[in-house]
DNA sequence: ACCTGAACACCGTTCAAGT
DNA sequence: ACCTGAACACCGTTCAAGT
């Protein structure tokens, strides 16, 4: 009836929404709900909304905190590499939450980090030299490739590596009758499922084909720093 | 208490998922509930269990029905053309239909709709003279591209056309410090609240980047025909 | 200041019944 | 065969109270 279960730390916004990005990891956005959160924190339900307005804003919150574990990239620093580190961070953490992306369609308002996060992507670019406009189409591709990378690799029937990959998708094969969808099935058994094979491998093929191409574009080599 | 509304089309599978698909465009996925739905269609909410089995069947449904309205690319056709038409048409329905996007994450197994959609995809680069593995690279990335788009539109904090997206943008940049988001304001201000902008004009820069990057790839020009 | 019990208007879904 | 009323175990959120 008194001390409860040892030291309780005080419940916080930032804890508030720490809790609730972890069960969406660990149980899917769906199983979020005020009153699992609240569990798993050790309180009551209503006890949240001293901390936060609703459940919108902790879904708006848990989509910048998955921001907010995006690496930087620094402006000033060679732009291919800086680019290239922040798109393979994204993809990477976009992997470990993957029910962000799909939040992003519903959240319009961008958090902090989120806003840091482009004001970062931008400053990068426009230091090493990319005209305003070539800046604003850098960032629409780049971005568009992390993001739609990280929605097919959240798609995949499977998660975890490429062995179950290859067991699931043979499986799901077996279904597909070759008349229906013969290159659907070519490629699956000719490529897909050979040892080895990998899709999260196919996001550095697409990151340097967008990297080439913009470098092509750049008026310039930019300054030598 | 006899006739009811005039002539009853009776229940089907293929009108709840009509309905449901019309109910998410125009409230959004939040207001899709069985009992809205069976309020859309006339019936009672029991009703739409001899139709589908629950409401995970409709939401995989409507992703599908979505697919079913992108244009498929004509294996044959020449390939520049053919992906280019789908991108635009993809990027399109995905515009009108922007739940889709977020749906995806949660679905794993692909619809018919979405099977026949990526055979033809895959059909119409391997009959170009794309090699499988680079058959593979080109679907992934531009499949990635696509959806990432449709994400960032998605996520735009507006609807309906630059115009109003100006306003908006206008809105948001007055409460964001030039100190502390100093590219994003230059960006802003010199770029996209200039009139005229539209950031669905940036679709086509990076579809040429891709499809360009992909013709520089492939071993020799495709067959005349 | 921070937490909470009880209550309200909702959910998806099951089950046993109606025609 | 197709539809449904009543019920169950859930939701997010409000309100009035507790410490």
């Amino acid at each position: 009836m008194s001390k409860q279960v040892g030291d309780r730390v005080p419940l916080s916004r930032d804890r508030v929404l720490r809790a609730a990005a972890a069960i969406a990891d660990a149980r899917g956005v769906g199983a979020l709900t005020m009153r699992s959160l609240a569990d798993g924190l050790g309180v009551k339900p209503m006890s949240l909304y001293h901390h936060v307005a609703n459940k919108d804003e902790i879904l708006d919150g848990i989509v910048d905190l998955v921001f907010s574990r995006i690496e930087l990239p620094t402006p000033g620093g060679d732009w291919r590499h800086e680019m290239r580190r922040r798109a393979r961070s994204a993809r990477d953490v976009l992997r470990r939450h993957p029910w962000a992306i799909g939040l992003l369609e519903s959240r319009a308002a961008p958090g902090p980090a989120t806003l840091r996060h482009h004001d970062a992507t931008i400053g990068t670019l426009r230091r090493a030299g990319f005209p305003v406009d070539l800046t604003a189409h850098a960032f629409a591709l780049l971005d568009s490739y992390v993001y739609g990378f990280a929605v097919q690799e959240a798609a995949l029937p499977f998660q975890g590596g490429p062995d179950t990959a290859a067991d699931v998708t043979a499986e799901i094969m077996r279904h597909l009758r070759p008349e229906e969808y013969p290159h659907l099935v070519e490629m699956a058994t000719e490529h897909v499922l050979r040892p080895g094979y990998d899709f999260g491998d196919e996001f550095e093929f697409g990151l340097d084909v967008i990297l080439d191409a913009l470098a092509r574009r750049l008026p310039d080599d930019g300054p030598a720093t």
